[in-house]
DNA sequence: CGTTTCTTTGATCTACTTCAAGGGGAGTGG
DNA sequence: CCACTCCCCTTGAAGTAGATCAAAGAAACG
């Protein structure tokens, strides 16, 4: 299995992207059934008098329709958040209007850290599809993790890995071309993407080019005639949203 | 007081930059006798038979020469740390050499988050300038957020609040023009500085102009012109290291 | 006190932005 | 099912913020 490492020109390594487990593996992904935060909450190491106290915790299911907000910065912080399926967009709003995206969460991945420091959502979530996502209460799962080393283990590191994430993307912020961080974003999406039991080689990227230009710190302009010049090199496939990646180890190699 | 947002132009609400205390207290922090850590993890909340628990945890003391490193990108992650005096930078090494500033630590602040995901640093720790740091050992510390609810509401508070932070200069490297950037950083060192009991307007910046420059993701001339060009219009007053902030509303409203 | 490293400032260059306009795809309503 | 509308995407041309190159001056350090 690929590291993340190995297909991010940016060296921080991620263990798990993922979320309140160890990294879903590819097969456990695939055949996700009801519930992502099942499998992804429960795999190795947890004793099977745990798994039914884990399982208590997962309330509930909403479901939030492309474009609406799962949470808004300022909401009060209640709940972290598996996405089940489908995909958002985490970002903050600048007092003047300006928006930064600060993150792309796919189906498996977790989110809503950003409200931990202060019971207060720092981010807001906009769905970019019909996503449901998976609600896991934050006091609950907060005695669970003192109950159980291993969950306290698990959400510490799912907290890490997203603070390795931003650092990662600040590097991409602060020291990649425009080229190169277009290029780094497409290989980390598809990596994340094979992760979950998807292709490496295909997807729907459902950011537009705006959200993509506001992620990496480029205009919407540019993320496109990049897109177009990684084409006509035959890196790429790009038809509007789906991504097929043709030369992977040139991509990298940028 | 002044909240961290009213200072910066970046809209993400730091609660407590500090480390696994609620904000230590301007006063607090000010008579900070021994040890940083006694005070920061002390404060406000642990009863007293916590107390000699957690003072048990801090092993040890460690001295960091200027130039020299805490930590190294790939070190094995054992403790988290906590600034005792002096100041240090975190940093990513991309393979091809580049390197980008991910962070400055001051007295009072912590680190070693980095190493949670994977057991393994992802970034360097260097001291710019000679430091004494304090030693948490991670293993106890995780025992100790078992047993004690104060504890580990701290420790959460201190991951999701660099969490935070790292979105926060997400938006700067992300969104910021050049000169809103340098702004911002000095009124945040400002702030901080105030909130350990250090001039507000007053402090010494040991970074170089060329680690100012990778940090804000611009290049260390762009930086030193765009501190001449503030001391012109009178918003500071840098001499070398040494910065003085004389119009801190005109710096807000860059 | 000399050497090195950091900082400032100027001149030029360029990668990316901004402005602008045309084209295409997806959803909606007729 | 088609046509309309809206939004998004693409591509071009021109402008600019910041990078790069260069060289002198100022601190810091042994």
């Amino acid at each position: 299995m690929l590291s993340p490492t190995a297909v991010s020109p940016v060296a921080v390594r991620h263990a798990n992207p993922a979320s309140l487990a160890s990294a879903p593996v590819r097969q456990t992904a695939a055949r996700c059934s009801a519930c992502a935060m099942r499998h992804l909450c429960m795999p190795q190491g947890l004793t099977s008098d745990e798994i039914p106290k884990l399982e208590a915790l997962i309330c509930s299911v909403r479901k939030v329709r492309r474009g609406e907000a799962l949470y808004r910065a300022g909401d009060h912080f209640d709940n972290l958040y598996a996405v089940r399926s489908g995909s958002l967009k985490t970002l903050i709003v600048h007092r003047d209007g300006r928006e930064q995206i600060t993150g792309l969460q796919l189906a498996g991945e977790a989110l809503g850290l950003d409200g931990i420091a202060n019971d207060t959502h720092a981010f807001s979530a906009i769905a970019l599809e019909d996503s449901s996502i998976c609600t896991l209460p934050y006091a609950a799962l907060k005695n669970l993790c003192r109950e159980t080393v291993t969950m306290q283990d698990r959400l510490h590191r799912l907290m890490g890995d997203q603070f390795n994430r931003e650092a990662s993307q600040m590097m991409v912020l602060g020291s990649l071309s425009a080229e190169e961080r277009v290029a780094n974003f497409l290989l980390d999406v598809s990596e994340r993407n094979w992760q979950r039991g998807y292709s490496h080689a295909e997807f729907h990227l459902r950011m537009s080019r705006e959200d993509m230009g506001s992620y990496l710190g480029i205009t919407l302009e540019t993320v496109s005639r990049i897109l177009s010049r990684f084409q006509k090199r035959n890196l790429i496939d790009a038809q509007g949203k789906l991504i097929r990646i043709v030369d992977i180890e040139g991509l990298r190699a940028l």
